[in-house]
DNA sequence: TAGAGGATTGAT
DNA sequence: TCAATCCTCTAC
């Protein structure tokens, strides 16, 4: 069953990042499918320093975060990776959950020939690789997730005993924001980004 | 319009 | 530890 909207519109875009894990990314890129379980999220908000919309600053690049909440915001990371995040809340709240880490489900030798390797080990284990594997890229930014191409499948809650909350990764500019435990991911999933 | 830097990754 | 690589934002 594929997650309503209402989901995504929640004010609370750190309870949502928590919730998104276990819940199945499928994506339909020029007719290939793929799909993989959220191991490892980050939460993103207009009210701290390490988001591209702190303080309410909108740029042609971040506007996709003001919208209503359930589409993509994909953009450009060192010039090389694209990132996907969900955007989440109301018009005008600017939030959005990055997706850092997925477990292969379906489509495993698309993402094999999408990253050029035959090795399905760590394919999806981290943000830049898992958006390559998956198709992904700044084409689908503000794309709906109710679409055909990117949508998320619910699937039952992880065992809280199973989700370890830390701080977030790559963010040091955003001073002591970067304290906040908002990145999440599944304990002693071998899918979790980083070593 | 120039210059600095980034929500990363993989090789050295 | 460091380079790859290019878009975005800020300041001039």
């Amino acid at each position: 069953m594929i997650l309503a909207p209402d989901f995504y519109q929640q004010p609370n875009v750190v309870a949502i990042a928590r919730k998104l894990l276990g819940k199945v990314l499928i994506t339909r890129i020029n007719g290939e499918v793929t799909a993989g379980r959220i191991i490892e999220t980050e939460a993103y908000s207009y009210k701290e320093r390490g988001c591209h919309a702190y303080n309410n600053k909108q740029t042609p690049r971040n506007e996709i975060m003001f919208v209503m909440g359930g589409v993509a915001y994909v953009y450009l990371c060192y010039g090389m990776h694209n990132l996907f995040n969900i955007v989440t809340n109301k018009t005008g709240k600017a939030e959005a959950v990055l997706i850092r880490a997925l477990e292969p489900v379906a489509g495993q030798e698309v993402m094999l020939a999408r990253m050029n390797t035959k090795k399905l080990n760590r394919i999806t284990s981290g943000p830049g690789k898992l958006t390559r594997a998956f198709g992904i890229d700044r084409s689908l930014n503000g794309i709906s997730l109710l679409n055909s191409k990117i949508t998320l499948e619910d699937a039952a809650p992880i065992n809280s005993k199973k989700i370890v909350a830390t701080t977030r990764i790559g963010i040091d500019y955003a001073g002591t924001d970067a304290l906040l435990p908002w990145r999440f991911y599944v304990k002693d999933n071998e899918w979790v980004s980083k070593w």
